[in-house]
DNA sequence: TCTGGGGTCCTAGGACCC
DNA sequence: TCTGGGGTCCTAGGACCC
């Protein structure tokens, strides 16, 4: 029985800052605004260009050192994930004003559904988005492209329709007008797998897409296809999430390096460096993980590394390093260049203090439970890696070698010998291959 | 689109059960 | 030893997003 309300024509609005990153930096430090900028510096190649970077020909991903060739006026930094992030939490708040339904999709972007606001705020609802943008450019100092529609989909189809600086209503008697210049591509939610299965079928435009029927939709594509489908249509079907996150499912580290590096000393310590990170933060959300995943990733970006299940569910680098140490040798390989190292805490649950194991090393573990909730209180205070492991720290001095050594010898680092793994506790190399097979598939 | 770093969700297929 | 039908749980790996 659905809910009376269920049905009533949503008003959703999608908000996308415009060069995001680069428009922080410009907000940031007036003497930047009107110039050239990009971002990126860190990774020698352009993650956000500035419109006047943008307007001299500077696209994303383009190497620093053609951009420093070709365009010598603009101004290159290194990211500020922090500043960003700031910025990001004050588009929200500000959205928040005229909506507690805001969902914080991502760092340069949000939804907000202001269905039933007008009598609120005694406006229509394109007013009310444009008095949303106006305050977020006149408070943020940078420019916003928003979408307003039935549902989520078509809102962000409306954001992308004019940027930047745009306001795209779509109200739905001009839907099919608007979609049918859409590449299906381009529709949030179909990637290149599933673009090119629509393509098969003579589906060309998000149009295309929507006037297929329902019976055809639902014979060719599964769950995530429907659903598209449906809010296409204007069938609001994908619910914000509105909740603020407040936990992990997985938690991620990797360090990507250039060059790339032989030196398993090296690759070591990042790798520490990593699970370390990675434990502080599931620490911050009271998170135990019983399984991760580690990896080098070779010069060819394959990913070479074992899935571990973990004696007892943990947040203590040691506990996981301890593990990972016994099967860093078998990945290894002498005269191999690699780019990045990683860890993944999997299948992450409620940090469980009574959690037993069979070894005993439950004990032990909780001994150094109370040396990292201090760990974590100096952080907080005083900067994230004040206190670091032993075996991280030729990965933060950035001076490997013979730090490294020293290390070593105190027998903080496990040694990389060749040390047989016990069979029972991986389940075998896990491939991490991008293959392409189409998501959606052919329902027989 | 030549490749950072961080996530989520979905489905097929096997194991196991009655 | 073969044959049925139906269910649940879990894992692996894929696709997608910013």
């Amino acid at each position: 029985m659905p809910h009376p309300l269920s049905s009533y024509p949503r008003a959703i609005l999608h908000i996308d800052g415009d060069a995001f990153f680069a428009s922080c930096e410009q907000a940031k430090d007036p003497s930047l605004r009107g110039k050239p900028v990009v971002t990126g510096k860190e990774r020698g190649i352009v993650s956000a260009a500035s419109y006047e970077a943008k307007a001299l020909g500077v696209t994303r991903a383009t190497p620093l050192h053609e951009v420093k060739k070709n365009f010598p006026q603009v101004i290159i930094l290194s990211s500020d994930y922090e500043s960003y992030s700031l910025y990001s939490h004050r588009m929200y708040a500000i959205t928040r004003r005229y909506t507690p339904q805001v969902e914080e999709y991502g760092i340069d972007e949000c939804f907000a559904d202001i269905t039933g606001m007008r009598r609120v705020h005694g406006m229509t609802y394109p007013e009310i988005a444009r008095k949303i943008k106006e305050e977020l450019q006149s408070e943020l100092h940078m420019t916003f492209s928003l979408g307003l529609s039935a549902t989520k989909v078509l809102a962000k189809i409306g954001s992308k329709m004019d940027k930047p600086d745009g306001l795209t209503c779509i109200p739905l008697r001009e839907a099919t007008q608007a979609l049918s210049k859409i590449p299906v591509g381009r529709v949030w939610g179909i990637g290149p797998n599933t673009a090119a299965y629509l393509n098969r079928f003579g589906i060309r435009t998000a149009g295309d897409f929507a006037n297929r029927s329902e019976a055809w939709v639902h014979e060719h594509l599964s769950k995530p296809g429907i659903e598209l489908w449906q809010e296409l249509n204007g069938e609001f079907t994908l619910e914000l999430a509105i909740d603020a996150k407040e936990s992990y499912q997985s938690i991620s580290k990797t360090k990507t390096f250039t060059p790339p590096s032989v030196d398993s000393a090296f690759l070591y310590a990042q790798l520490s460096k990593n699970i370390e990170n990675a434990c502080i933060k599931a620490r911050r959300y009271s998170l135990a993980t019983p399984c991760v995943f580690f990896f080098l990733k070779s010069q060819d970006f394959r990913y070479h590394g074992f899935e571990i299940k973990l004696p007892f569910p943990t947040a203590n680098p040691q506990d996981i390093l301890r593990e990972v140490a016994l099967y860093f040798p078998k990945v290894f390989e002498k005269g191999k260049k690699y780019r990045a190292t990683g860890i993944t805490l999997m299948k992450l649950q409620e940090a469980d203090p009574t959690q037993l194991d069979l070894f005993g090393a439950v004990g032990k573990s909780e001994g150094l439970k109370r040396v990292f909730e201090n760990v974590d209180a100096l952080a907080e205070r005083y900067g994230k890696h004040v206190v670091f492991l032993g075996s991280s720290f030729g990965a933060i001095t950035k001076s490997s070698g013979s730090l490294y050594s020293r290390v070593t010898r105190e027998g903080e680092v496990p040694e990389l010998s060749q040390r047989a793994a016990p069979e029972n506790l991986f389940k075998g190399e896990t491939a991490r291959k991008r293959l392409s097979v189409p998501l959606l598939g052919e329902v027989s």
